[in-house]
DNA sequence: CCCCTACTGTAAGGTTCCTTTACAATTAAC
DNA sequence: GTTAATTGTAAAGGAACCTTACAGTAGGGG
């Protein structure tokens, strides 16, 4: 109970559960509303008009079919707030704005070289994003930002992006400034975990953790159904993960050629594939022997013995259920690959995780930032303040 | 509020909140406990009263000093309840008894060659150490133990324990039998990293993790305040951690002679400190090393070179905020070693925690083991019932 | 076609649990 | 020896839930 700050805690708590519900659940009527939130039907019809009074929830429709009168069905009004969610890669940013329902109301791209700096990037992005939304920047809630580079967790602020020379320490203040309303930057790697468990193949998984297989090599870690940042921010930066067959990192340069990084990169694998004599890049080889080519064969078997020994360690450590592979490489690789890694990770320690491909379809990453957007503008506009 | 259940969930929270506070804080009065739980004056008395009536808090003195009536000082009934926890090793039982305050009344032994078989082993030790306590066994609330080897978290029992061939799966059920009460076991590791937490090192850290450096190898994982056990019950089996500079390990065999086990356990310690021309056990070298032994420097480099080679992969994956050396090895090394082995980290990648010896004097698995059961007994006999 | 049943939505009154205010009793300090 | 701060209890009040009761509506059986 911890001192009743003046502002109602029960009510409150109730009231978010209620829209929480109507937001997963779509729209719900009175009666099961109530049994739904642990209510009764009175209180929860209190709790509605509440709701309707302060412009969140309306009557979208009733209830046909049952015995008595067509109950009024309730739902989220969705221009009750929106969210702007980017990504941003070394060489496209893309968007997508959405309500605060979750539907995606229009998207958008840019190059990045057109811009002179993170700001204007964003500003331009966000602002051709919205129009083609219909609506105004000033109706967004948050922006929520996907990007290499490591997130201090105290802060929010970049610490540094080796891919985005110019997003450095600083680009938080410098948007909160420019856009006056919440800011989010977070590792594009753990967004992908977060859009894995939202939507994908580690929903509803408490200890899980995502393999990101690309250009560059990152961790999502799940545990106990929440992203594990670290202390830094630095957790799951497995690039740097020394492994046997890799020359050891040293200090903290880009380990492009040296520990796990240097042994499964999508540069690592079109290096494997020649090795093996194919012709072609790394991935698509790893489609080849997905899809049944012979040749490419020993190559995918070479490919996940790589991943295991890396993944191995992280499994000794965590212990995680589920272990999903995503990025460039996991995806071509399916559940094929997938396969391979979860046998030879078993050959190579007690803990075994099933190994399973990203389920996500699309950008994962712009997913996962819009799901981290939501979640911040849900608390701002649904939180009574007043 | 998920459908209020019959049982006054307000009061209860409330109860227990202030039950809390005065194991952590002492006797308080009234007043004071209103202000700390954040009650009015009049509902922390009621709510002492109800304690009272139920036998668990009562009067243990009156606050002197101050203006007005000596106010009356209300602390947690130590008979309210027992717990008894202990520590099976391969050659040594050990145990401990504690009432609910937390207060140690006695500690046992046993030879566990003695015993038969695990539950005759606990029930013999058990029976003495509550005997030199005064209490009888039944008013134990809960039997903690901590054992080697890996435990279900889904069953709470053991899976299996290389070291302890007659723990093996079934004993939980064999335990619960003979005692007819609530019987936790947990990992040695896990453990000490608790006590770690509760009253050393990590105290009040979010995210750390204790490496155990002793016959065996092991790591307890704390993330955002508490322990990691993993799907499986592995987390932290860091013996079977591949490292460049040892054999890989094969499948769920003892790692005895791969991976980070081989290069840093009390043995690998001996043969190192043969190969490096020092005489006397691996530990005895790292204590010479430490208090200014020139001879045994090199060696001592050698092992934080090892070490940090192990947890640098830990670090990349979990970016911990403190990183705890414990075991023979850990405390042995103490400051000296810790110093180093951060040092170490710190050139191989970019997520540098701070490295520090245990803090724990005792034994810190009887010492965790004790801390879980009381957590135990405290929701056991605390939790309104009726 | 009519009535019964099951359901919706609101009104009235009750319960739980906490709060504020008021006051007599107590004790250190002036 | 009076004063001021405190303690502990009593009485009244408010927040937020609940149950019961009832008028109104829609589908289905006779």
């Amino acid at each position: 109970m911890s001192r009743a700050p003046k502002t109602h805690l029960i009510r409150d708590t109730n009231d978010r559960a209620a829209l929480d519900l109507m937001l997963s659940n779509g729209p719900v009527t009175k009666t099961r509303l109530g049994e739904l939130v642990g209510l009764s039907k009175v209180t929860a019809g209190q709790l509605l008009t509440r709701l309707g009074d302060r412009g969140l929830v309306e009557v979208v429709g009733a209830q046909q079919g049952g015995r008595g009168p067509n109950a009024a069905l309730y739902g989220v009004v969705p221009s009750a707030g929106y969210v702007a969610a980017l990504h941003i890669g070394p060489d496209q940013i893309t968007a997508s704005v959405a309500d605060i329902t979750g539907t995606e109301l229009a998207t958008g791209e840019l190059d990045p070289h057109e811009a002179s700096d993170p700001v204007e990037a964003v500003r331009a992005t966000v602002a051709h994003a919205t129009r083609s939304a219909g609506i105004t920047m000033s109706q967004l809630r948050c922006l929520s930002i996907g990007t290499p580079g490591m997130i201090d967790p105290r802060t929010g602020d970049i610490r540094f992006a080796n891919d985005l020379p110019d997003w450095r320490a600083g680009v938080l203040e410098d948007l909160r400034r420019s856009f006056q309303r919440p800011i989010l930057i977070e590792n594009d790697v753990n967004l992908a975990g977060l859009a894995e468990q939202s939507a994908g193949a580690s929903h509803g998984v408490k200890d899980s953790v995502l393999a990101w297989i690309d250009r560059g090599l990152g961790l999502a870690v799940i545990v106990d159904g929440r992203l594990h940042r670290g202390a830094g921010g630095g957790a799951g930066e497995i690039g740097y993960l020394a492994v046997p067959g890799a020359s050891t990192p040293h200090g903290t340069d880009s380990p492009q050629h040296a520990a796990f990084q240097s042994l499964v990169s999508v540069e690592a694998m079109d290096t494997l594939a020649r090795a093996f004599g194919l012709s072609g890049s790394g991935v698509d080889c790893v489609r080849a022997a997905v899809e049944g080519d012979v040749d490419a064969e020993p190559f995918l078997e070479e490919l996940a013995r790589r991943l295991a020994l890396g993944l191995a360690g992280i499994c000794v450590v965590l212990d995680p259920e589920l272990c999903v592979l995503a990025g460039e490489v996991g995806r071509a690789g399916g559940s094929v690959l997938a396969g391979r890694v979860q046998k030879a990770i078993a050959s190579l320690g007690p803990n075994v995780p099933t190994v399973v491909p990203t389920e996500i379809s699309g950008d994962p990453v712009l997913r996962g930032a819009l799901q981290m957007g939501l979640d911040t503008a849900r608390d701002e506009v649904f939180t009574h303040q007043g």
